[in-house]
RNA sequence: GGGCGAAUACCAGAGUGGCCAAAUGGGGCAGACUGUAAAUCUGCUGUCUUACGACUUCGGUGGUUCGAAUCCAUCUUCGCCCA
């Protein structure tokens, strides 16, 4: 994987770059598509291209290593051949899944012990084995072992859990190194800083994580239930750390706001569960602010779903129409929204790249902050 | 003409002397959701009130009782059966 970056802006950290991976270019900043089980809910394929312009998306270890299994994947030549999905993949490691299947499992030097959340067996997660799983997987971009502590975490529980996090950084970075793609590809790997909420914390875990000198660096354990403040605050001093001439991942970060925050102070790449979660459950994010489609405000709104949107079915629906199928619970709302919540989250990060490149990107966020956050 | 049964909130439907403004489901209204165990979850849904609480309700009317959605009488409507 290769990262140039283009432009950085003159007033703020925001960046405008180019990752280069086998499977294609990716335009930075960047949000991608959550497809935790090897597929983006309720959006195929074509959508994904042709409506919503994703350029790469995220599968998740702990859930495909569960279902199909490793087995199914690499009889099929990895998840690239299994989903069809031809551009860039992710794989999350299966470390948010520790924080959040909590319940079911026990964290130990060597690894998480966990139960399945499907039939409750018992299985085991090392820094090496997910290294392993995520070359089956095939994933372009793998993600190291962590622990993701919650927001909450008191000081000395932090400092024990990014501890463990580091060491097992070390071993997870040593394994990739040790090993090869299977597919005939190249793969990547990114560390991922941990610290909670405590500078000092956070600025140990960016110095570690920089040593490393990967392709790329993540940032995690934000937005797990710590004020948004605490959130920017943190990534501000991890990005002093990270290198600039490699790209950023903030992991599962957030709202349209957090992100314009997130890409104000340096970070370049995005996932979120929240365009297509939400969005199934009727919110629409829009470039005027934010809709819940089930509320009778929408019921005899003939108007599009949004004027001038970023994806075929902005105009190819009334609000009104949307909503009927969302009280009517029929499939179809589900797609519409996530194909229309994503379409929109990726116009968002092209719009903050064009207007980085362009030199404006401050008073732009600032307008466009003020409008994305606003309740329609 | 006679007999039996039933009428409860937007709908369906429980409740058969006080614990009932009234179960439950549906419907309706609103909220939550941030590296997805999520087409999920949480509230509210007689009136007034921020709340405490107050007030009016269980087909109509009249009774019994300290107290009635619940018991009695009668009327109305609906359903079933017999002629």
């Amino acid at each position: 994987m290769d990262f140039k970056l283009l432009h950085t802006d003159i007033q703020s950290c925001a960046r405008a770059g180019l990752i280069t991976t086998d499977h294609g270019t990716i335009e930075t900043p960047i949000f991608m598509p959550v497809g935790t089980l090897g597929t983006v809910k309720a959006v195929h394929q074509q959508e994904l291209k042709n409506d919503v312009k994703a350029q790469i998306i995220l599968g998740n270890t702990y859930h495909l290593y569960l279902r199909p299994g490793l087995s199914v994947l690499e009889q099929a030549g990895g998840l690239h051949r299994f989903n069809g999905w031809d551009r860039p993949i992710l794989t999350d490691s299966g470390g948010f899944q520790v924080f959040s299947l909590s319940d079911n499992r026990k964290l130990t030097e060597e690894g998480a012990h966990f139960r399945s959340h499907i039939d409750g067996s018992k299985h085991l997660f090392t820094p090496e084995n997910v290294v392993d799983i995520q070359r089956i997987i095939g994933a372009d971009i793998t993600m190291a072992f962590d622990e993701c502590p919650p927001g909450t975490a008191e000081y000395s529980y932090a400092k024990k859990s990014l501890d463990l996090t580091l060491r097992w950084l070390d071993r997870g970075w040593k394994r990739f190194n040790e090993t090869e793609g299977k597919y005939g590809y190249r793969q990547t790997f990114f560390p991922i800083v941990q610290g909670c909420v405590y500078p000092d914390l956070r600025r140990k875990a960016a110095e570690c994580v920089a040593e490393k000198g990967a392709d790329g660096n993540a940032i995690g354990g934000l937005a797990v239930g710590e004020p948004a403040e605490k959130m920017y605050e943190m990534i501000e001093i991890v990005n002093e750390i990270l290198p600039a001439h490699k790209p950023r991942y903030l992991m599962g970060v957030g709202t349209p706001a957090n992100i314009l925050e997130a890409i104000e102070r340096g970070v370049d790449m995005f996932d979120c569960v929240m365009p297509t979660r939400n969005g199934r459950n009727g919110m629409l994010f829009t470039k005027n602010g934010i809709m819940n489609m089930r509320n009778q405000k929408w019921a005899t709104d003939f108007s599009p779903i949004e004027e001038e949107g970023a994806s075929y079915v902005d105009t190819a629906y009334s609000r009104a129409y949307l909503r009927h199928l969302f009280i009517s619970q029929e499939l179809l709302a589900m797609q519409i929204a996530s194909i229309h919540n994503l379409a929109f989250y990726l116009w968002l990060v092209k719009e903050a790249r064009k207007h980085i490149l362009d030199g404006d990107f401050s008073s732009w966020k600032k307008e466009m902050t003020e409008r994305v956050t606003r309740r329609l």
